[in-house]
Parts: C-alpha cells; sequence; structure tokens
DNA sequence: TAGGATTTGTGCGTATGTATT
DNA sequence: TAATACATACGCACAAATCCT
C-alpha cells in the first residue's frame, strides 16, 4: 500500500471514530484548515478524507459554511437498524467461515474484558468494546461484500447507540452485552456459526426496543 | 442543490455508466486531463468524482501510472450477487411501498419497451432497460438504506452481466426478462409486494445460474 | 444595507512516482 | 543504467459563497 493511500486510511479512521465517539457531536463544524494542521498535511488530502466522509453521509460541505457533522434522522435510522438485523443474519448463512481457535480466543478476549467492564462500567469504553465486538461478527463470513456493507451501516447506526446510552441504564446494558457474548462463544464452540447470527440479529432487534423506548 | 454538487452528479452518473456499459472496459486508463477538457471543468473537480468510483471499486488510481478501470473477479461478484438476491427479496418486507396507479404505468411502459426490444433484440438496448426496470424495483421499497445499498452492488455487478451476453442467446435472454416483467406486472397488479420481490430474486439467481453455465 | 472575516471550491504549477527507450 | 515522457498527488493562491457586525 502506497504511503499516500496508509495515511489516507489513517485520517478516514481517526475522524470516523471521532464522529461516532461523538468527540465531533452532530452539527459540529469541523475545520479543513485545523484538521489539516494537527495531522501535519495540506488541505489536499484531507479534503479527499472528508469527501468519503461525504458520501457515507457521516459529514457534510457547505461551500462558504465549513463541514458539519451530519444530524441523526431517527425515522431513517430505525430502517437502518432493519436492515443491520436482516444483514447480520446474512453473516450466519452467506458464506459461513470457519470457526478456528484463533477465533475463539479472540472472543475469550472480548468476554474477558466484557467481565472488566461490569466491574467498572463505563460508556466510551463500552462504545469501543462493542465496536470490536462488531468487528469480530465480521470476521465469521468470508463475503467480502457483505462485511463492507454491514460495516457501513455499522458506522451509520453507531451514534444513535452512543447517543441513547444516558437514557439506558448503563449496568443493565453492559449486563446483557455480556450475555450476548457468552451466548455467542457457546454458539461459536458448538461450531453454529448460524446460531451466532441469530444471537447477533436477536439483541440488535432487542437493543433497538430498548432504545426506542 | 448547489451548481458544484449538480455538475458532480452528472460527472459521476456520466462516468459509472460509461463504465457499466462497457464503454470504458476492465483495464482501461482514464486520463484526468482528457475528461476534464471533455466535461469543461479542471481536473480538481474531475478528481472528485474519481475518487468517489475508486471508493465504490469502479476505478483504481495509481500515482504515475493513471486511472484504471478495475477488472472484476468472478469469484467475488458471484458473492455479490448472493447478497443482491437477498437484498431484492427484502425490498419485499422492509418499507413496502405502495402500489400506485403511476407505478404501475411505468411498469407498462417497461413491458412495452421489452415487447419493443423483442422484435429487434440489441445488447445495449437490452442493458439500458435492464438498468431503468432494476430503478423501477427500488421503488418498491421507501427503505432508502436498502435502496442505497442494492443500487451500490447493483453497479458493482453490471459489467458481469454484459461481458456474459455474447456466450448467451440474446433472444433467449430477452424472452425470458419479458417474462419477468410480465410476472412482475400481475404481481403488483394484485398488489403483492412480496410475491414480486421473490419473482426478481428468482430471476436473479436463473440468470446467475445461466451465466456461469 | 454594506462590508469584512471566514469557509469551502477551483485552477494551476510543481513534486513525485512509473514505465519505456 | 540513465534519461525522457507522462501520469497522479500535492500545496498554494485565489474565487465564490456565507455569515456576522
Amino acid at each position: 500500500m502506497s504511503e499516500a493511500a496508509e495515511r489516507h486510511r489513517r485520517l478516514y479512521e481517526a475522524l470516523r471514530e471521532r464522529i461516532c465517539l461523538l468527540d465531533y457531536p452532530p452539527g459540529m463544524r469541523l475545520s479543513e484548515a485545523t484538521l489539516a494542521a494537527e495531522f501535519g498535511t495540506s488541505r489536499t488530502p484531507l479534503r479527499r478524507v472528508l469527501a468519503r466522509l461525504e458520501d457515507e453521509g457521516l459529514v457534510r460541505s457547505l461551500h462558504g459554511v465549513g463541514t458539519l457533522v451530519t444530524d441523526v434522522d431517527l425515522e431513517e435510522m430505525w430502517q437502518v437498524y432493519d436492515l443491520r438485523m436482516e444483514l447480520a443474519q446474512l453473516v450466519g448463512r452467506l458464506s459461513p467461515a470457519a470457526v478456528t481457535p484463533e477465533l475463539l480466543a479472540q472472543l475469550s478476549g472480548l468476554v474477558e474484558r466484557g467481565a472488566a467492564l461490569a466491574r467498572r462500567p463505563e460508556a466510551r469504553a463500552f462504545a469501543r468494546l462493542n465496536m470490536e465486538f462488531f468487528a469480530f461478527g465480521l470476521a465469521l463470513t468470508a463475503n467480502e461484500a457483505l462485511r463492507d456493507l454491514s460495516e457501513r451501516l455499522y458506522f451509520r447506526t453507531a451514534r444513535i447507540w452512543l447517543k441513547s446510552i444516558p437514557n439506558l441504564v448503563l449496568a443493565d446494558e453492559v449486563d446483557i452485552f455480556r450475555r450476548e457474548l457468552a451466548e455467542t462463544e457457546a454458539a461459536l464452540r458448538a461450531g453454529d456459526l448460524e446460531a451466532a447470527a441469530l444471537i447477533r440479529r436477536a439483541h440488535i432487534s432487542m437493543s433497538v426496543a430498548r432504545m426506542r423506548g
């Protein structure tokens, strides 16, 4: 990978994370010049990153105004969640990956971190762990297009979840998440990828219900 | 919509169509300077369009070499088709749209053009009609994310279909397509969107089988 | 209403990378 | 191997749009 492409990926992932963790809340104005200075580049490569984020709906650039972090339309987001649930289930049916010891070890690591989180619940750490569990779920299918689309939708809804956290009981959410991890581990140890996918779908569904509550 | 955004959309759709209709075949080198001159802009806005096409996997820019139209990896494409089939079916389940007289009239227009095509089969006209029928199918769901993702996948596989046409019997393909149009019309006149979606899925499945021959 | 400050969008010269002779 | 040609990537200066005083 070229040096330029490497930098592009780095800046893109950095900005995407800041947006999805609400470091850059909806409506915030991002300055090309400021960000370029922070990352030690000129505006040109940075604008290339912002263009991508704009194509993905995370920011919107307005001539003469600035680049604004988009707000999330709730009605649209519930539709996105509907679709995410279907894709999550498809992970178990389309080109399922082999359940390797490495995969199980990775999941064990997540379970352990879930336990640590339960001892000291904290929204931001929870969001990160959730994000990593999502990435883990993608590894369960060999269908690259499915992974791409799932990722696209995930980062489109990730902010909703973090915004809803203050209205939920954090400790309860962590407990539910730990149960999902445990259930997933049981399914994968049994080599049942489809079961793992159904568990994922079920938990997304219940999570949406709690958020809409 | 701003003038700049309008131009962006125009250039993007023009280049996407050229790539998907194989006017720009895989491997072809696109010149930023030449395209910019053709569309009467400088290289800067054109590069913005190429960046988007690159993010979508239709071209690949290499420093010092040029911007190349990507080739399609067949094994990956069959996976994309797997996913397209699932999404096509979802159109009948997620936020189904109302079957309006306007929609039926639009479909009748497609049926008529299908008949005209049958009288004088021609691959390029077929490809265009196919593309319009796809767009029609998107109108059947109100789930915007589902429309976006379906479109993304469609334009990623459209070239495969056109490349396979020489290996198939064009007149047969047109006949099959006309039957799909007729079946779809029957389903929608009965107000059965889910049936229409299943027909679509079935025909994508059979089309893939013929292409893989 | 006017004008200045600030922002993104554009155009172009140059740097850098690649392929060919 | 070196030189030449030519492509994209980059940085900067300026144009155009918007906002605030």
